[in-house]
DNA sequence: CAGCAGATTGACT
DNA sequence: GTCAATCTGCTGC
């Protein structure tokens, strides 16, 4: 297994890095609530030009301000007031591009996950509101680096062939205009089953 | 400063 | 299918 370097999140194309991390495995915690799971699901935000980002027009605020910050650090912000939701920023410092991390596959730790759920018996990391939970990931992560900090992202050889890759206009973004129907998101087929 | 919509979820009719 | 939960930031008075 390789911890993805600062190289790999400083590519300029955010879209297609948004399909090369379905596969990869994102790491949280420690100890006996350390916990993984590979990436199943993505979205990309195109920074200024792209309507459906927070960074939109240039817009900088106090919370997305990490946005514009180097490539490979954790943006978390906070959804309708109750949901942290966890994105990967890329590209240079300057530059706001970022990845919704939307679903991914419990691999290590389920039993953490589902304390951390509450002991729900749904799926415990099937939507972008429920995988930081399970994960542990909250907004004291937002702006952590993701190359030497709490939470890391490793390529531990699951490949993803183009055939199991769904890719569609992304969710709950209507608002964006002629912006809402890119073909910005990336899911696993739900049939496609992970082999090392 | 009030009102509202939002990269959502889960409980309830 | 409907709707409440409840924080950030934008719009308009």
């Amino acid at each position: 297994m390789t911890l993805l370097k600062r190289s790999f999140y400083l590519q300029e194309d955010v879209v297609d890095l948004a399909r090369r991390l379905l596969g990869m495995v994102i790491v949280t915690g420690s100890g006996s609530g350390r916990t993984s799971a590979i990436i199943t699901e993505t979205e990309a935000y195109a920074g200024e030009p792209d309507r459906a980002s927070h960074a939109f027009g240039g817009r900088r605020t106090p919370r997305n301000e990490v946005m514009y910050g180097i490539g490979g650090t954790a943006y978390v912000y906070l959804c309708y007031g109750i949901h942290n939701l966890f994105n990967v920023v890329t590209n240079a410092k300057g530059i706001p591009h970022a990845i919704l991390l939307r679903a991914v596959q419990p691999l290590e730790g389920m039993d953490t996950m589902r304390m951390r759920r509450g002991g729900t018996m749904r799926e415990l990391c099937a939507g972008p509101g429920t995988l930081t939970k399970a994960l542990g990931i909250g907004l004291h992560h937002n702006g952590v680096d993701l190359v030497n900090g709490a939470i890391k992202i490793e390529e531990r050889g699951f490949h993803v062939p183009d055939h199991a890759v769904i890719v569609g206009p992304r969710v709950g973004v209507e608002y964006a205009k002629q912006d809402a129907r890119l073909p910005y998101r990336f899911r696993v087929a739900k049939d496609h089953s992970f082999a090392p």
